[in-house]
Order: structure tokens, then C-alpha cells, then sequence
DNA sequence: TTGTAAGCGTTATCAT
DNA sequence: ATGATAACGCTTACAA
């Protein structure tokens, strides 16, 4: 049983006594078949088990593999995961196959991949690139044709179309719903600095908000931490400063933990918390938590849909950037009042 | 520049000056090979900037693709994410590609990414089964040598590989600590009844608990809901009892949240709660939310190594059962007294 | 309406 | 150490 050889087209066309071309005619509804050819090789399809082999069919005919290729940073993550789902949910229905890869956010394992993809000849790449990355090489795949595309943060040293959030006016956003509370000192938990795209730009937000209000900017109140247990470090700084903020804004979902977690444990519920990125039990915390929410998904469709009209020949010239709108939901964190 | 044509094995081969069979040679350390022609090939290789190509490869070398599918019910999911992490860790090192697609919890769905995996001819088919399968139709696979594994819920109508947590000893576990902290009345907070593998298992063990302690079960204890605000509701109307719960046993992260959710609604501090399945911000509860977890990635690596010893020979005649400890995690919620 | 021949880009086999 | 030829399973182009 085992090492049974798949019946192919030939198969199933020596048991109905036509040819391997009229079989495929049948089963693509290619040109003209007679009603009972037609049924007779149903028939043998049936009866033999025959399920046509799509790696032969994709050489012969595009040169492409019927494939996307995607890198995220990590699985398990369900903002990327949500992502993975939005480009899954407009690439099926046209018939092609996502292949997903993480990164672990390093550029070593994001070249791998993206070589692994090249070389199975995908019919287009997603990459949300790694903080270390340079896309350079990457110039001459896009060069020759092949769609590109950069979601949550673009390309580095290249050119090309990508989807991102709407983040300097998410954070400025945020930072103003706690301005309008009465807040005037609002302390900045982030990313380290100047290392990933997305708190650069939440970084301008915040600067932003605070240029509107006419307040002056306070380097003491920016603090960093890369996981969720510096961010409680750092807002414990923060806290303990002279003139300590009354308010915070986390930059991300690990600093919004952290934060959350730090003011818990100081039994600080007098310190306002807006927080970048929605979390699933952000409205059972005490306070619920104020969030400025992105939508993962529409950042996958989009730029799923950028790469099914770079397929369907929209020239790709010009690189084109396209910014997905947060949604500031107020709960409970972000509003309340000064303690001082 | 568009559409200009990639350089095949043979253009390598005519710049050289040799046959494509030997630029195979070179790249595959296959055979003999001059020192010299191994060198004026792989500069021919840098300077066309080839890459071969795995489709024409795999048809070849195989008649298998290099790949194995995966269907998972959501991509948003982190706990399938990290399924999906574990078995990508596992397969990436063996030069397998990850092929993923989700099913929505749908059986047609399913069905039909399964189809395409195996028209792409996978080396490998790893399914997250949804409620409603019947798994008949992956028989003849199966028998043919398709190495096929189940992960988090056994196939149905059919014997094969599967790796699960163990959900029954879980379960149990999580209610013995609520006894072992003087409960006697425990409510079962789960999916709706029967539909769900996983929902059965851990009802199973919270029998089990009930019976070593000698305690009676009460049906009126058992509540079901398909969405967190259904448990929500479920958690509500145990405690509206007569004679109500002092802790309950949530089956699922649905459920816990939902649980979270009314305790903290209705202001009861007092009622103790341990939830099946792990939740990000847990310990930022009040209570910190005591849990079994469950261990995602190990589910993903177990299975992708399951399937890799299959492919390697290992012969699957008999269908193989893993389980995946669990793991109590006390932290609070789990370890209150009972309040009468 | 159906068949024939060729080819997609590799690698296996057998020669040289 | 290298080459010639065929083959993997399918589709395209053309012929019958």
C-alpha cells in the first residue's frame, strides 16, 4: 500500500482510452469536450482518485507558484497572526496559497525565508520586516516584476509599496484624549529608542500632541524598556521622578502590560494609562483600559490587495504607502483626571 | 525590465561552457566534480544571479513538494498562532516550508485547504480539526503513506496520529486544587455541550476530581455558553442559585474571561476561579487568575516531529495518542477560601 | 471534437 | 570528470 504511485493524468486518460489533453480539458473546462467524454473521464477521476498535481501544472503554466509568501515576525503573536489572517482571507479566493514563515525579528532568519520563497518562485511577497534588516537586494526581484510588498513598517534602503498604521496620529491621537483630560505632564513609555520605525513615529505623535497644546517637550518624561518587565522598570521611574507624571502613554502592547502591571502593584489607581495597541481583557482591568486600537487586519487585506493589483499589471513604478487608521476606544484609564 | 526571464540551470550551464547536469552537480555537491569547473560555475551563478528553482526540483526529485500543510481553525488565535510557531521550529531546520490556512472552525473549509495541500502534493498534512469534520475521505491518504496528524483534537471517523493536551488530567487537577482549598460546590463554566473534543475531556476530569472527593454532581453546577458574554451569562445565573458555587472551574479561555468579566461586574472578590488555558495579562487580575495552562508550542513541535519520523520510515500502522502536559499556575484567584 | 509534439526546469541513468 | 537523453505531470500550439 504504502509507496502506491499516484495516478496522473495519463492514468486516468489510458482508462477512459483518450489522451492525457483531453482530460485536462475536461477538468479545466479548456475548450471542447463531447457530453459523454466528458462524463467517462469524471468517471475514471472518481474512480481512481485522481487529484491533479498543481506543482506540474503551476511549472507548465506560469513559471509562478499559485503562492504568496509571507514572513511575520512570530506566530504566536495575535496582532501578527490577525495580519496573517487578513492577507489569507483575499489571497484564497483567488486561488492562492499563503506560505508563512517568522522571522523571530531577525534579519538573518527574514533573508532565509525570503530566499526559500524566491527560490519555490511565489507569485508575490509580504514581508513585515525585522528591525536590523536592509531590503536592497531585494531591488532586483522587484525590479523584474515580482510584487513586493511591506506591511506595519517599510522597507529599509529600497523603495516600494507598503501598509502601515496610522501611527503618529494614533499616538497624537491618544496623547490628546489625555491633554483634554487636564493632564499636563504625560510620561512616554516606548520601544528603545530609535530602533524600530513604529516608535519613531508614535514618538512624533506624542510631540505632536504636546506642540498642539503649546506645552514644552520633557525629555525626563521618556522612558524605554524592551519587554514588558523593563516598561514596569521604567514607569517605576518614571513615578518616582521630582515631578512625576499623572499620566502615561505605552507605545505598545508590551509597554501597556508593563504599565498596567506596574501601576498595580504601586497600588496607583490615580495615574491616567492610554495605551498603543489593544489588548483582549483591556475592558476587565481596574481601570478598563484606554486604548488607541489598531486593526491588524485591514492592514493585511490592504496590503493583500495591493499585491493582487500588482499581479493584475498596475504598474509598480512608483512605490505607493498606504496608512490604516486606529481607533481611539475610551474605557476608563485614559480618563481619568489629574491627581494633583 | 519586466517579465525579463529568469535564468534557468541551462543558462548557467551555456555561460560556462558545460551541461546543465554538471551546474547540478556543483550546487548539489552531487558527484565528482572538477575543482575548476566548480568554481567557473558558481561565478556563472553569482554573476547571472541564479537561483534554482524548487518547483521544477521538487516535481523531479520527488513527486512530493518540500512543504507541510497546516490548517488551523484562526490565525488570530495565540494559542494556534503558537501551534503553528512550534511545528514551523521544528519542520524550517529540516528545509520543510510551512504552508497555513485557516478554516474558521468550518468542516468545508477545512475540507478545502486539505484538498489543496494535497493537489500541491505536501510531504506532510498537520490538521487542527474543526467540530463538525469527518475525516473518512483522508483514509486512502493515510494508507497510501501521506504522513497526517491531528493536533489539540483527534480525528473523527478515523485512526490516526494525534497530539493533544491532556485535557481530563488538566481539568482534574484544576478542580482538586479549588477542593484541596475547601470548596464543595464548584461550578463548570464550558463550551456548549457535547460539539467540542475538548469541552468533553475536561468535563470528564472535573467528574473525576468530584468522585476521588466523594462529592456528589450536581447537573444544576454545569453551565455552557459559546462566546465569552454567554459565559458571562452562565457565570450569572450560577450564581443567582439557591444554593450557588463558591468557586468555578472555566473550561476554556472563553469562558475564563467571561467569568473574569461577571465576577468583576457583580463586585465578587469572594468567589474562586481557576480557568483552563493560560491568558496574557492574568496576573494583572484582581484576583491574578489562577489557570491550567496548556503548553501551544510543545503541542506544535510534538506533532511536526510526529510527522517528520513518519516520513522518516517509521511505520504508521498503528495511530499514536501524544499528550501534552498541563500545568496548574496558582496566583491568586484559584487559592480563596470558600465564602460560607 | 480529439490527438500529437514540444516544452516548463530539474535530476537519474547510463555513457563516454 | 562530464555529457546525452529521458523523465517528472502538466499545458500550449498546432494538426487532424
Amino acid at each position: 500500500m504504502v509507496g502506491m504511485r499516484r495516478p496522473t493524468m495519463a492514468d486516468v486518460a489510458r482508462e477512459v482510452g483518450v489522451t492525457a489533453k483531453t482530460v485536462s480539458r475536461v477538468l479545466n473546462d479548456d475548450g471542447p469536450v463531447a457530453v459523454e467524454t466528458r462524463e467517462r473521464v469524471m468517471e475514471a477521476v472518481r474512480k481512481l482518485g485522481y487529484q491533479p498535481n498543481l506543482m506540474a501544472r503551476n511549472m507548465r503554466v506560469g513559471a509562478r507558484d499559485a503562492a504568496i509568501g509571507l514572513v511575520i515576525p512570530e506566530m504566536g503573536n495575535p496582532f501578527f497572526g490577525t495580519v496573517a489572517g487578513g492577507v489569507e482571507s483575499v489571497v484564497r479566493p483567488r486561488g492562492l496559497t499563503l506560505i508563512v514563515g517568522s522571522s523571530s525579528e531577525t534579519a538573518e532568519l527574514e533573508r532565509s525565508l525570503v530566499a526559500t520563497f524566491l527560490a519555490r518562485r511565489v507569485s508575490g511577497l509580504m514581508i513585515v520586516p525585522s528591525a536590523a534588516g536592509d531590503h536592497r537586494y531585494l531591488r532586483a526581484e522587484r525590479a523584474a516584476g515580482l510584487p513586493i510588498v511591506f506591511l506595519d513598517r517599510p522597507a529599509v534602503g529600497m523603495a516600494a509599496d507598503h501598509v502601515v498604521s496610522g501611527n503618529r496620529e494614533g499616538a497624537r491621537q491618544g496623547v490628546a484624549h489625555l491633554l483634554a483630560h487636564g493632564h499636563r505632564r504625560i510620561g512616554f513609555v516606548g520601544d528603545l529608542p530609535a530602533v524600530l520605525y513604529t516608535r519613531r513615529e508614535r514618538f512624533q505623535g506624542y510631540r505632536d500632541a504636546l506642540e498642539a497644546a503649546g506645552l514644552p517637550f520633557d525629555r525626563a518624561l521618556v522612558e524605554s524598556g524592551h519587554d514588558q518587565e523593563a516598561a514596569s522598570a521604567a514607569v517605576v521611574r518614571l513615578l518616582a521622578l521630582p515631578d512625576p507624571p499623572t499620566a502615561l502613554f505605552a507605545a505598545n502592547n508590551f509597554a501597556s502590560m508593563g504599565a498596567v502591571v506596574a501601576l498595580a502593584r504601586a497600588r496607583r489607581r490615580d495615574v491616567a494609562l492610554v495605551g498603543f495597541d489593544d489588548l483582549p481583557l483591556a475592558e476587565v482591568l481596574e481601570p478598563p483600559l484606554t486604548v488607541v486600537a489598531q486593526d491588524p487586519a485591514a492592514i493585511g487585506t490592504a496590503a493583500a490587495e495591493l499585491v493582487l493589483s500588482r499581479l493584475d499589471g498596475r504598474p509598480s513604478r512608483a512605490a505607493c504607502r498606504e496608512q490604516i487608521p486606529t481607533r481611539l476606544i475610551a474605557r476608563g484609564s485614559g480618563e481619568l483626571p489629574p491627581s494633583r
